[in-house]
DNA sequence: GCGAATTGCTTTCATCTGTGACTATCTAGT
DNA sequence: ACTAGATAGTCACAGATGAAAGCAATTCGC
């Protein structure tokens, strides 16, 4: 008598779940924006925030600051944002997005939203607020048994 | 006025949580038991059926057909499953767990499901279940979403 | 039954990603 | 001031991943 089955095993399902989604969505940026999702967090955040440095940005995605420094890299090369030194601190650069990237994202985000919709469209909005919030509840969870482990 | 924030957007969510969980499981499989995901996966999937061609692994696993090869490849060279021709097909391999393969997985099912259960300690039983099932749906809707937008 | 198409698996190659080392700058303690 | 240590960002390498091509065996259509 077995416990465990893979299919039922929830870092199996979450992780299937997450894989199809991500592949759904990384197809649509690419192919319509020439956007990395790394790319897209980056300019997502920007639009929110107007101005931040490299740092806040790996804060505000859970990026690895390489990703993040690859990212701004390459939406500097294609005039999506501009960077400039930090004037009280000369390690930071400063990033902002560009007139250019800011009609970019104004072209994506209904887009984005649209799948979000039709990724969601079975689920009832109390069902997805609980998502959302368990979503939240397990990434903590993961942090704190990654770290407990790391104690080791 | 924004609709969008990166941080409540779902298929943001719902990445964070499944990178944080797969580290984390990643790397208690790899240090106690030398073992990758895929490779895992292939263990509990045949520690279920018995015996199992490589493309009957690609469907149960919802893995990359090169992924199986080369997790089938290294179960096998560390001695844990064993692989011969298909009878009837002869381009099919069979793979069975070896007596090894069976040790191991015994070793781990315990861990497996520690881990499972502190990932959710916080979380009631029927929160569980819904948490499961929605996972189910969203891969389900995310699938379709593809195959859609491949149809353009 | 013979050639074409399909299927199972492996190999190759191009890309992505994370890690560790490195530079430059900043901060704190003395 | 000076030094030690922390922090911002980049670079270079190595391992992982996936798509495409390749090979071998099988099945299908005529």
């Amino acid at each position: 008598m077995s416990k465990l089955r893979l299919s039922t095993f929830l870092p199996y399902r979450l992780s299937i779940a997450s894989n199809a989604v991500s592949k759904a969505i990384a197809a649509a940026y690419t192919e319509r924006f020439r956007l990395s999702i790394p790319e897209w967090r980056l300019i997502a955040i920007l639009h929110e925030v107007e101005d931040a440095t490299q740092q806040d940005l790996v804060r505000a995605t859970l990026m690895d600051k390489v990703a993040v420094s690859r990212a701004a890299q390459m939406l500097e090369e294609n005039r999506l944002v501009a960077r400039r030194q930090d004037a009280r601190d000369g390690r930071a650069l400063r990033i902002r997005l560009s007139e250019r990237g800011r009609a970019l994202y104004r072209r994506i985000e209904p887009t984005a939203l649209e799948y979000e919709r039709r990724l969601l469209a079975a689920f009832g909005k109390e069902e997805i607020a609980q998502l959302s919030e368990m979503l939240g509840r397990l990434a903590e969870a993961a942090g704190r048994l990654a770290d407990e482990d790391a104690a080791d």
